[in-house]
Parts: structure tokens; sequence; C-alpha cells
DNA sequence: ATATTACTGAGTAATTTACTAGGATATGCT
DNA sequence: AGCATATCCTAGTAAATTACTCAGTAATAT
């Protein structure tokens, strides 16, 4: 699985932000009431994407998030690269690249990268919705 | 992560495979020699490949694996298909496709399928060696 | 016969995933 | 000031997956 439901539920989580016109910050109450996902789950995945630079926030009460730009640019690249970090193909390229001489997986193992890199820096967010 | 070990492993032991100019069949037992896996791992492994068409075995004394087609004909998509079976990427499309109405990934999620698979499909065994 | 090999299935330890729980901290409202 | 509503932060835990090992059976060349 390349993706873990953290991806899966960040993305509808963030689809239901970018939908709400208003320009006030949505709560992750609300959203956890809207698409049934836990509230707790939920905080650990806008932590990262606040961290992530995909999301700002706003504490006390009528707080919540907000997207840090508009869903146009936001590509989907930028949100799971913040909810799952580096993604890692091959366990050889693990600890900071692979060491043996006689690695044959190197080669696929860049360009297979670039390719989903690639692929997904080109789906927005406003694209989902 | 998108392969195990198994994967890496299976192409590390099919390299070694291929590297062989010998006709004649390579017994797990040298290949576990030689590359450091477990005979019982590399059981496992060829189990699957075996499966999948890309090996034919013989049994018996002398026995071992040769290739199903030679190291130009195999591509990694072949490999990797055998070893780790469907590759899924969304936790939504695991149970035979997304069923919700509101599902936002579906469509990333079959580009990005297509440009993996069409990327492993254009590496060949014989371009690892 | 015997050694050598593929093949099979079950079991287990370590790791990762998918969460939940409990609190601390910040802010608007009355 | 004090309460309600939020984010924020750190642990903890159950389930699933991964990464193997082990013990045995079946086939075949010598």
């Amino acid at each position: 699985m390349l993706f873990t439901t953290k991806t899966e539920y960040g993305l509808k989580a963030l689809g239901f932000l970018a939908k709400s016109k208003l320009k006030e910050p949505v709560s992750l109450g609300e959203i956890s009431r809207q698409t049934g996902i836990s509230l707790s789950y939920l905080e650990q995945i806008f932590s990262k994407l606040k961290k992530g630079g995909v999301v700002l926030s706003l504490k006390g009460a009528d707080g919540g998030y907000v997207l840090a730009r508009s869903a146009k640019q936001i590509n989907l690249f930028d949100i799971i690269e913040s909810i799952e970090g580096d993604l890692e193909i091959f366990y050889c390229m693990a600890n900071g690249g692979c060491s043996s001489r006689g690695c044959l997986t190197k080669k696929v193992w860049v360009d297979l990268q670039g390719t989903i890199t690639k692929t997904l820096k080109k789906y927005k967010l406003s694209d989902l919705i």
C-alpha cells in the first residue's frame, strides 16, 4: 500500500475544507461530524498538514483551520508529502541511500520516484471537489 | 513503503540468475550462498515468481530455477506483480473499487496506477545487470 | 539408497498502522 | 474572571502486516 488511511482521510477532510465557501476557519469538530472521521485522528492529520504548510490554524473559540492558499495552488504532492513524509520505495534506499555496490534497483527507484512525484504534482486540490 | 523486502531480494536473486551464463538450473542454495538471503525466504519468493511465470523450476538433485524467458523479455512489472500482487494505492480501492459517491481519489489513483505500471514495464531484468 | 533439490504450510517476532485517551494551552464571549 | 470551544501535544494500545524461521514432504540424478 503506497498511502495510508491518513492520506485518504486527509484528502477527504481537505476536500471538505476547500468546499467551505466561508472565509472563517472550520473546526475539526465540524469536519469530524461531516466526514465521520474521529476528532483525535483528524488532529494528528492536521498537525502534519500544518507543519507542511498546507493549512493555517487559529486557536481558541471560533478557531479552526483554513487552507494556506487557494485550492488551485495546492497540489496533491504537497498534501501527501506532508502526511506521509518522504516516499521510500525500496528498503535499500531507506537509510540515506543504497551503499552496496551491487545494488540493482537505484536507477529504477529514482525514475519511479520522479514519475510518482510528477503525477502527484499535476493534480490540485481543486481538481478533487 | 511501496515494495517489501521480498521484491528487493527477488530482484537481487533474479539478477544473479540472469548473470549465470550456464543453461543449467541454479539452486536456491547457491543463490542463498551468493546473495546472503536465507534459503527459506528465497523459497517463498521463488514460489511466487514461478506462479507468476517468471521462472521455471526443476525438482530433484541438480535441479533449481531458470528464467522462463530471456532477461530482455522480463520486465520489472512482471516480477513485482508476481511478488507483491496487485498494487493498491488507496484503501478505498482495496475492496473491489470505491463505492462511496463522494470519493475524491479515484481519478488520481487510476492515473498513478497507470504511471507506475508504465514505468515498471519500461525496465527489463536485463537493464539491472 | 542416498543426497540434493523444489515445494508446502504453519508459526513467530518485530514493525507499522490505525487509531484512542488525557491532558495542556489559547481565545472569544458573557 | 470564568466558561466554552478550539488547537495542540504526548502517550498508549490493538490489529494488521512484514520478515522471517522451521519442519516436513515430494521428486530426481547418481
